[in-house]
DNA sequence: ATTAGCACTCGGGTGTTAAGAGTGCTAAAA
DNA sequence: TTTTAGCACTCTTAACACCCGAGTGCTAAT
């Protein structure tokens, strides 16, 4: 009687079989035969009755073969069951753990170097691609501007935001920095700038707000392009991808990892994959993205969220044959702990 | 009687002929037969006469052939024949320069910005992997280390090194920052860090200078370890490479391409490449390079001085088949370029 | 010195075949 | 009714033979 009982249950071994087979594929990357998956796990059952299984299994759409001959391997469907029902969600490894706390302990109090160890961290535990964006919207605003003089034409400039993201930048004038342009820096800033959000400082933006100035409009020119150009790379914290080389290793994309390697490379595609993920750990598999290019590879998006309402993500991109039970503890504890960091670092 | 008068002196046609055969196969990435030339070429001589030439260029070592069917590509020694002696060393194109101009227009004034942003630029422009190496040594000194107060707990801070490199991070610390911390803070940084060599900062100079504060020892610890980190990251600014991605797209490399890509990844063998340099511009062509895996790749190394007698390269690194004609002076110019910026944004 | 002509070579593409892996089905056993 | 053993069948892959064409090297003629 233990049977399929309804369309979306599955008889208790054709659970274990499909499990299996996720399991096996994803370990040796090779299509699973009956034989096989029994020598492999053991399993107290003929190849013939796992064959049956396995058949149905395949009319049910769970799996497919590649070719009449060979093995089977998890349909897209298969993956979903899997990670919806099957995959034991244990606890994140010991070691892992302190693989990550041990690699983005250098970055503890600020949040950009955080987001940014996060997805070399994540990128080299999974040897996956990652990306990460930064909690960085229409609100971020320039809290900060610090300019000190390190010579006569020269000051270093220092821009926060009110997510704690700080750039910094070199920049020269052609006549001195003196006190009296310090201040009228300053003015400015304080008028325009401060408390703006940081997407409103354009290169157009500073033209205006150049143009009023008084006097010396050739000295503060080069300065308040540098500001220009450091809130406009406050935006370029937003999304940034890594290890995306990683990909390159995995025999699954065969000649096609190159078309991947372009399509990661474009900024708008990558965002609206990421930004249409709704929950705080969103997986998309295969051709569930909307994007034809990333129908071998799967995404997990996960949202951690400042202390605001902002929220950031880190997510990681494979192929869909990843190794999902090990991959969703790791990017859990990671959004957690970033979140947690991130949100302790803007304290007061 | 103009026949090859030397060992190392080719007749005009020769040197004709391998010019066209580099430049062809360079183009179509096909080897080139000696009907195709003429095709190509517009040469008034017949096939066979080409192909009496190619074959004492091939005897000669210039030329060879991947196998007895098909046409000849140009041997390294081909191609080193090329660089030295027949290629018309061009002035750069003017779209391209500037191209490169706007390019790094934003990055005037910071020496490192004009560093990553060149290297960006090279890669895009010339479609292959481009490495910047600073002038970071053993002799770059810690210049300049603000502390700005942005909380009651966190402070942003900055570190600015003598070869103009700019860095900076917030930081976070357990207990209050009020003008106590502050005023020891800068004692220890005046007596104990400020022109040192970066390279000397290190996690365990930073533990011996915090043993020996007195008092507040845990407020001090985040601040000195955040100082080590900026240091550390000044070395980060040594070598970097970018567009590696680039490479894919060569077919050149089939396969291949992913342990190349890996090779690149590594830092050691990498900067060892570069550093091995003498002149002011050299080009290692294939196996000339001391590393097998750069045995079908050709490494174009750029330097430029600053002020002192600092030196930071640019380099290109592409398939041997990469267009010699025109990399070489888009890179020559922007060697120029970075460096008179860079020596500009270091004056005082 | 150049060229036309020609035999030759070799890689790439196209069957064909044999081996091997894995399946689906059937009939017997539990 | 479920499981299992056996077997025929399918399909991929590797190996081999084959042909075609591009390109060569050589020779003889100009």
């Amino acid at each position: 009687m233990p049977e399929q009982t309804e369309k979306t249950e599955l008889s208790e071994r054709k659970k274990q079989i499909l499990a299996h087979v996720v399991e096996l594929y994803i370990k040796t990357g090779e299509p699973v035969g009956s034989k096989g998956l029994i020598s492999a796990t053991g399993m107290s059952v003929s190849s013939a009755t796992v064959r049956n299984e396995m058949n149905e299994l395949d009319s049910l759409g769970y799996l497919e073969q590649p070719h009449t001959s060979a093995g089977r391997i998890p349909s897209q469907k298969g993956y979903r069951y899997y990670v919806d029902h099957l995959m034991k969600n244990r606890e994140i490894d010991e070691l892992t753990k302190r693989l990550i706390d041990a690699g983005i302990s250098s970055a503890v109090g600020d949040p950009e170097k955080l987001i940014s160890k996060s997805r070399e961290v994540l990128a080299n535990l999974t040897k996956c691609a990652t990306v990460s964006t930064a909690p960085v919207g229409e609100m971020t605003l320039i809290r900060k501007i610090e300019i000190v003089p390190v010579g006569t034409y020269s000051a270093m400039m220092v821009l926060l935001t009110s997510n704690g993201i700080l750039k910094s930048r070199l920049c020269r004038t052609d006549s001195e920095i003196n006190a009296g342009i310090l201040e009228s820096f300053y003015n400015i800033v304080d008028s325009f700038i401060l408390e703006k959000p940081a997407l409103e400082i354009t290169p157009a933006y500073i033209q205006t707000l150049a143009a009023a100035v008084e006097g010396d409009y050739f000295t503060m020119l080069p300065l308040l392009a540098a500001v220009s150009e450091l809130a406009d790379s406050v935006g370029d914290s937003r999304l940034i991808l890594g290890g995306s080389s990683n990909l390159l290793s995995f025999k699954d994309y065969g000649a096609s990892a190159v078309a991947l390697l372009e399509f990661l490379g474009k900024r708008e595609p990558l965002t609206d994959v990421i930004s249409s993920s709704k929950g705080s750990l969103d997986i998309h598999i295969g051709s569930e993205n909307k994007y034809k290019q990333l129908e071998n590879s799967s995404v997990i998006v996960s949202k951690y969220s400042v202390k605001g309402d902002d929220t950031g993500t880190i997510s990681v991109i494979g192929p869909t044959r990843m190794d999902y039970e090990t991959i969703i503890p790791s990017i859990k504890y990671m959004t957690d702990l970033v979140g947690r960091l991130i949100s302790q670092a803007l304290e007061e």
